[in-house]
This record gives structure tokens, sequence and C-alpha cells, in this order.
DNA sequence: AATGTTAATGACAACCATTTTCATTTTTGC
DNA sequence: GCAAAAATGAAAATGGTTGTCATTAACATT
């Protein structure tokens, strides 16, 4: 038997835009590319969609420095950001020992479904 | 000479409560524990201290899983957490690893006055 | 003590991301 | 086609945070 995981309209165009995006971004960036892109879908069937596509763990959340929420596709590989705090330009970093750390940290203290949040936030040799 | 930082009552205040706390607390709840002492300080003001003791580097801030801020005093040795989803329980980490590894990347992509979240959110023993 | 100057304060309103509500529309199984 | 269930979006509510502004406290100078 193969679990079949009902995945309607609206997460489907999410998703799409995300893949477009490439990185990340705020539920209201996605409502406004899709609303640019002449859909009419409405900012609470974003974030309805988003939250499902959470659940279904096929997007990713991470908080701005401000406290918004950011999406993104949870990739094939798991990565990092190093992000300007001043033009918001991203890199992408791939930490694998941050990954056993964090692992490590987690089992030592007999906590189970561990995630972590690690960024960085800095300028960037332009800004 | 001798450079003094202006330090004003709500400022005293709010790093006091934060040394009874010990750990970590968001805006609203320290202005409720003084409201609770008989305190007539008002929110406006708590959040502005909190601002002036960020900027003055005496307080650091992280994000809650659902974007509230929260605050800690910048105690002596910097470290992370790692915090039980369910319950809020809260462990000190300290990983020097990973901080040899943020400033790593941070020079490699020339980046400068990069700091890093990095929190670990779970499920504790009990939970 | 009286005065003037400046910083600090708090009540209140504004902001903005996110969530809830609810009536309507679309999808789906039969 | 038709009824039940799921999805949708407009509008209002929520809640943390920030801005406004008139009032007050702090402090230096006469």
């Amino acid at each position: 038997m193969m679990i079949t995981r009902t995945m309607n309209k609206s997460q489907i165009k999410l998703i799409s835009t995300l893949e477009r995006v490439g990185g990340f971004a705020s539920a209201q960036e996605l409502y406004q590319m899709l609303r640019r892109d002449g859909d009419g879908i409405g900012l609470t069937t974003v974030y309805r969609a988003l939250q499902s596509l959470l659940d279904d763990k096929i997007v990713d959340v991470l908080r701005r420095e401000d406290g918004e929420a950011l999406y993104r596709l949870c990739g094939e590989a798991h990565h990092h950001h190093l992000v300007c705090r001043s033009c918001g330009s991203t890199v992408e970093i791939e930490g694998s020992s941050v990954e056993k750390w964090a692992e490590a940290v987690a089992q030592e203290h007999r906590f189970r479904e561990v995630g972590h949040t690690v960024e960085l936030f800095g300028l960037c040799s332009k800004c």
C-alpha cells in the first residue's frame, strides 16, 4: 500500500513558486508573486498551504532577524545560510560538522525529534 | 578617560529582572513581572530599554519558534540552547566547535560583523 | 529654591504578520 | 447529477512590536 498525500492546487502553486525563488521567501512575498502572475489566490490560502507543506515536511521554515517567517523547499541537501543584514544577499552553506554536533548534543540530553536553526547574519563584502 | 554608559532606571530594572529569570524571557513576560512587583512601568518603556540594552550589547536576542523575541543577559560565556518544544524547558549548551565553524565560514565569504543563531528545538525526555 | 534644558516616560494609536471566522465555491465519491 | 467534504477568500480579530506626543523626571545653572 502506498500513502498518497493529498496535494491540492494551492500547494502545488506554492511549491513551484518556491522552486522559482530558489532560496527562501516569506508568505507575503510568495503571495505577491502569485498575485503578480495573475493568480487570484488569497493570503489565507497561502498561509494554509504553507502550513500543510510544513506538516508534510515538504518545506522548512526559519525566522528572519525581524521575526518574519521564511519558507523554503526542504531540498535534498540540508544546508544553512549566510545572510547579509544590509542587502539581503544570501550564500548557501553546508555544515556537516554542525549537523553532527547538533545530533550529539541532542542524544546527550535525551531529546527526541531535534531540529536545529543555524543561520549566520553579517555584512557582505559589498555593504 | 573612561566611557560612561548612561544607564537609566528602566534599563537597570530590566537587567535585574533578567538576572532573576536566569534564562531568557520575552518583552511581554518581563513587563508582566515588573507590573506584578508593583512597578508602574509601561510596555513601551520595556521595549525601548531592551532595545538600548541590545545596542549596548548588554543583552542578546533570539527568536522563539513562533517568532516572538526572547531576551537574555549576554553572559560571560556565549552559549546556545536546547529547548523543549512541548514544555519549554531549556538546556544551556556550549559549542566552541560551532563558534569556530561560524567564524571560518564568515571569513571565507568575506562577511564582516557576523553573528550567528544556533538553537536546537526538540522534545525532552519527559515530554 | 527657581529656571531652563534635555532625557525619559507611558497612554494610546498605528503597524504588520499571522490566524480565525464564516459564507461561498470547488472537488470528489457515488 | 447530487450530496458530502474539502478548499477558498474576504474580512475581522489577534498579538507582538513600534511610533506619536504630551507630560514628567533629572539635572545643571543661576
